[in-house]
DNA sequence: TTGCTCCTCACGTCACGTGAGGTGGC
DNA sequence: TTGCTCCTCACGTCACGTGAGGTGGC
């Protein structure tokens, strides 16, 4: 069919369809007269990248997408949702300003805002999948307290450089396969549910301990049997270990998430003394 | 002071404050070896440039802004609301495309959502000030079901058509100010308590003017009185009346609204009702 | 003289919009 | 021939980013 028809049907621009063919989103033929064939496909294709495109999503993500990549648009998700909160503190912040408030009052919020939206950017690229998406999950829980002082101006500067000299961490493709069939499933609902269970439980961990100890114990005792060990699950456990330890995750990273965020160092604080309590009642077994 | 402290001070680079002043947000002196002299005023002129511009808003609304308009700010808060509120339900649709859902069934929604914004932001800028939010905000509540149909978009294309060639409505100047003052602090939580209350009562008018109807009867009388018809309140009713009546609202645009949206002809309908049960008891007195 | 800051100018970004100027189909 | 569609090309948008190339101050 004629572009005038692709036109119709899709409500998209001539200059924009011309731009997905530029940017090669789609590849209608060209006929001998110049003019261009449009396809049924080309037709569906085009009407996927109209919501994607009106849903905010890149071209060159949208680009992503149609070639088959699945985690792209749970990444786009993810990007979306941490763009509407931050949406949301933006708004409170004008009524602030609207209310007579100075700039210097708001200015290290907004900073605190965009270095949480960085860190959360690059998290989501470092790591591969639902990695990411967890890092970036539980990372950005502590990243709303404003900008203050130079320590965290310059833990900022840190992390934003180790994240970016980071290589990325590639699986072997078994790995791979494996950990995206384990969390196809997880979607950020589940996601936000366990982190709040984890949060819950790192303020009161002898309660937690002491209502799920028979689950524990089972884990405990199943991350020793050889079954355990041999599978995909515990191979990827030591290949993040070993990645993490090779690139400075517990002495850079970590250590500049506690100065910059003082939540995060109280958090930090509680999962220590969790898993000493943990540790206490392993050997009182 | 030269640009390097300004630039320290501020957080911005040397290419935004360049921008700001090409675009005339400030105006630092040029020195005789070429070299541009700040002032403290620039500088905290800067930061409140800074804390809007990373709030969302344009170069050209900061300078309204900036200029004192305090209607602005005003505008661009309930602005960044409603995109807050857009987004939202963008993320809802990105959820279904997710787990799967096609693209022809979410484009309509896309459509109904873009109309809301064009519509609203039509009627932020053709009604000056208090009026124009009110507006947006009232016609917002109804913008939200998909566009499926033809006479839906016509609908649509009557209101945007109407409302681009509706000329701006200018206030007698002491009106203008009457209507600021007395709308200065109503701010947007108010309004949308009012709407709300309004929306309530027209689910059932005859509770609503029993439990009110002494300060129905008040009102009633108060608008009989000499001093109520001099007031400037009254003759802002009048003007209204009267641009409203001039530009065909009633016989156009309320129309199409109701074609447009099936919720907005059923609260019309339940409003002319409740206007019967008002005249009823007014009768009855 | 060196190394630093300052300046202006030009081109790039992203996803198109808006013509201009020319050809093809009926 | 006329009026329509189709094509490509060029320039514009918004708020800067990224150099290039040149000057001033110490």
């Amino acid at each position: 069919m004629m572009i005038h028809e692709v036109l119709s049907r899709t409500g998209l621009t001539r200059k924009a369809v011309e731009y997905y063919i530029e940017q090669g989103l789609i590849c209608p033929k060209a006929k001998e007269n110049g003019y261009r064939e449009f396809s049924e496909a080309d037709v569906s294709r085009l009407k996927a990248i109209s919501a994607y495109r009106r849903l905010d999503i890149s071209v060159s993500q949208i680009k992503e997408i149609l070639d088959g990549n699945a985690q792209t648009i749970e990444c786009a998700l993810i990007r979306h949702r941490f763009t509407v909160r931050r949406m949301m503190k933006k708004e409170e912040l004008l009524e602030r300003l609207l209310h007579g408030a100075h700039a210097d009052e708001i200015l290290p919020e907004l900073d605190a805002l965009e270095a949480g939206k960085s860190i959360a950017d690059r998290l989501l690229g470092a790591f591969p999948g639902y990695m990411g998406r967890y890092f970036a999950l539980h990372f950005s829980h502590f990243l709303s307290s404003p900008i203050e002082n130079e320590t965290q101006l310059e833990a900022y500067g840190t992390i934003v450089r180790w994240l970016d000299e980071l290589p990325t961490l590639q699986l072997p493709d078994d790995l791979q396969t494996f950990l995206d069939e384990m969390t196809a499933d997880i979607c950020l609902e589940k996601m936000e549910m366990v982190q709040d269970a984890v949060f819950q439980a790192s303020e009161d961990p002898a309660a937690y301990f002491e209502m799920h100890k028979d689950q524990i114990r089972t884990y405990m005792e199943l991350r020793e049997t050889e079954e355990y060990r041999a599978s995909p699950a515990a191979r990827l456990m030591e290949t993040m270990a070993a990645f993490q330890q090779q690139n400075g995750y517990n002495e850079v990273f970590i250590p500049a998430m506690e100065r910059l965020s003082s939540e995060y160092a109280m958090y930090r604080e509680r999962m220590q003394s969790a898993d000493e309590v943990l540790q206490r009642i392993l050997q009182a077994k």
